[in-house]
RNA sequence: GUCCACGUAGCUCAGCUGGAUAGAGCAUGCGCCUUCUAAGCGCACGGUCAGGGGUUCGACUCCCUUCGUGGACGCCA
């Protein structure tokens, strides 16, 4: 919401008020941008919501009211009744137009809103397990809460980005077991894999750095057969980390907080949270097992804590990951999971609740499978590996700025089929160089120009084209704190695509540099400067460059 | 079988807590470069919003149901 539209609401508040005696919540004044632009700027349905209540016409609502908003509110140019009972403003154009001065003003800045309210918010996400390579759902993942947590941050929240790292339990063992078989092979010792083991590529490339750094040390187990596993686990989990964090690195993700679940073991953390469980009176005993009565809760089936061979299930360190997260101050927390985990949220939801955080407290998004298709043909394997194709490749093929984009221009509770052949287009079929394009036509245009002057106000502005493209700057912030409240980033995808669109069609249409016109040359100057402000922050958020030429 | 998502133009998708004539891009057809980047702009064509009920001033949006697609239903993680 903007400042133009909160001042609408304000006054059609007041007036609701000094016409009825209403006093009426903020979110029942609904203000919007009309589809057609010839209804006016903007618009309200208040009269035809507020009918019933009134027993009147809302049309006859409508019309008592546009009298004095139009007395009440300065910068209204004309306000009238359509339709059913819409009432549709005119907003004068210097108005509009004064967001220029906004946008020079605060620049990289533009944008930022504080819709947040510094609400401690803390977003776990990619969250994979350190036993391989991260493939296309993981990077989905990371490129959506990456561009999450730029929302929240950019809106007020104090946004914490979290990884949680499954480095303890049966998997990691079979990390070792596997890394050690392929690390003795380079020996020629005939080592066999577990047959659950991992038997990719990626294990194999691991087994000779070990060799490179630590040449036949770890060959003769010198009796200690399980210290030896238990070096290679460690170093397993160490090197598929480093590659782990170098590919996200590589890939524009950064996170501010890595927490290990052996460390939660370690810290005695996960046998505090079983024993709060435990004293609350939420478990009991069944087949040598020890189960968490979730069905209180909402979830469908009670859940194992504790297997009859005294082992943990993995709810049981995630639950102790979670109270963890709210100790350390988080109101809010949102984890991003594969769509593979759907059916772990009511179980995780159920146990939060349970322990007395509240059935809120907890969000999670599912994260939608994503299949690569070329050419109309679904792409299963790697060519080059054989093996599920991983965000380096991926990276490698399109370029991480398209990558990016592509992940997070959709909506993630649906399906993603990734179109690597337009991925790869340099093409203005392909959104991401439209948009990249406007940004290097915005610069071209301004290493020619002469300085800006300042401007006090922008009359001159007056064309259609000039005007649909300062509404749409005036949008931005709005969008911002709404893009970040609903956590769909793929709303900055919309915002920049149609930001292009007005950007090249006034290009086309209004010419900036104009020497026998210097006045109107200089303020299109200005709402050029404004654009490219507004589309270099765009970008920033879905962390994508806006290079200067192309 | 039970539970959870999703189903919008030939294709890929938007559709803002229910609002005006359901929108883009691609594809197809036709126009526009002696002036700031044609990686661009403009125009046209294209729809039973999966089907059927319901709720109300009004439904792509909410509820019920049928069909279709995917996922989950472990003392795996």
């Amino acid at each position: 919401m903007n400042l133009i539209e909160l001042e609408l609401k304000d006054s059609i508040k007041k007036a609701l008020k000094s016409t009825y005696d209403l006093d009426v919540e903020d979110n029942f004044v609904v203000i919007e941008m009309p589809k057609d632009p010839s209804f006016g700027d903007y618009s309200t349905n208040v009269a035809m919501r507020l009918a019933k209540e009134l027993h009147q016409n809302p049309r006859v609502i409508a019309e008592a009211l546009t009298k004095i908003l139009l007395e009440n509110n300065a910068d209204v140019e004309s306000c009238d009744v359509a339709g059913a009972g819409f009432i549709n403003f005119r907003i004068k154009k210097s108005k509009i137009a004064s967001i220029i001065n906004t946008v020079l003003e605060q620049k990289d800045d533009y944008g930022k809103n504080d819709s947040g309210h510094n609400l401690a918010i803390l977003v776990e996400y990619v969250s994979a397990n350190p036993t391989g390579d991260l493939h296309l759902g993981h990077a989905r993942g990371a490129a959506w809460g990456d561009c999450i947590t730029r929302l929240l941050n950019a809106s007020g929240y104090n946004c914490l980005r979290e990884f949680y790292v499954n480095d303890a339990g049966v998997q990691i063992t079979k990390l070792g077991e596997s890394l050690l078989a392929r690390y003795l092979q380079l020996f020629g010792i005939d080592a066999t894999l577990p047959e659950d083991g991992y038997h990719g590529q990626d294990v194999a490339d691991i087994a000779k750095i070990v060799k490179d750094e630590h040449g036949d040390e770890w060959v003769d187990a010198k009796g200690d057969e399980a210290g030896r596993l238990a070096w290679f686990r460690k170093e397993g989990i160490r090197l598929e980390l480093e590659k782990m964090k170098r590919d996200l690195d590589y890939f524009g993700v950064h996170f501010d907080s890595w927490i290990s679940e052996q460390g939660l073991y370690d810290s005695g953390e996960v046998e505090k949270g079983l024993q709060k469980v435990i004293d609350m009176g939420l478990t009991y005993e069944e087949d040598g097992a020890l189960w968490f009565k979730t069905t209180d809760y909402g979830d469908d089936k009670d859940r194992v804590l504790k297997k009859h061979d005294g082992t943990y299930t993995y709810l049981t360190p995630d639950i102790a990951n979670h109270i963890d997260k709210f100790n350390r101050g988080y109101t809010k927390l949102v984890n991003l999971w594969g769509a593979d985990h759907h059916g772990y949220v009511p179980r995780m939801k159920a146990a939060l609740e349970a322990l007395g955080y509240g059935k809120d407290g907890l969000e999670v998004d599912i994260i939608q499978m994503v299949r690569l298709v070329e050419d109309g043909k679904e792409l299963k394997m790697s060519k080059r590996s054989g093996n599920a194709i991983t965000i380096r490749e991926l990276c490698d093929e399109v370029g991480v700025d398209a990558s990016r984009y592509f992940f997070v221009s959709r909506a993630v509770d649906t399906h993603l089929d990734f179109d690597i052949g337009l991925a790869k287009k340099r093409s203005s079929d392909n959104p991401v160089y439209y948009a990249q394009y406007a940004h290097a036509r915005m610069c071209s245009i301004i290493r020619q120009a002469p300085a800006l002057k300042p401007v006090a106000a922008y009359d001159l502005l007056t064309d259609e084209k000039e005007l649909a493209l300062l509404k749409h700057i005036n949008e931005f912030a709005g969008m911002i704190g709404d893009a970040a409240a609903t956590r769909m980033p793929n709303k900055v995808c919309n915002y920049i695509q149609k930001l292009a669109q007005y950007f090249h069609s006034f290009y086309n249409s209004c010419h900036v540099l104009d020497d026998k016109n210097p006045e109107l040359s200089n303020q299109r100057l200005a709402l050029l400067f404004a654009s490219k402000i507004t589309l270099k922050n765009a970008l920033n958020l879905i962390g994508i460059s806006a290079p200067e030429t192309m």
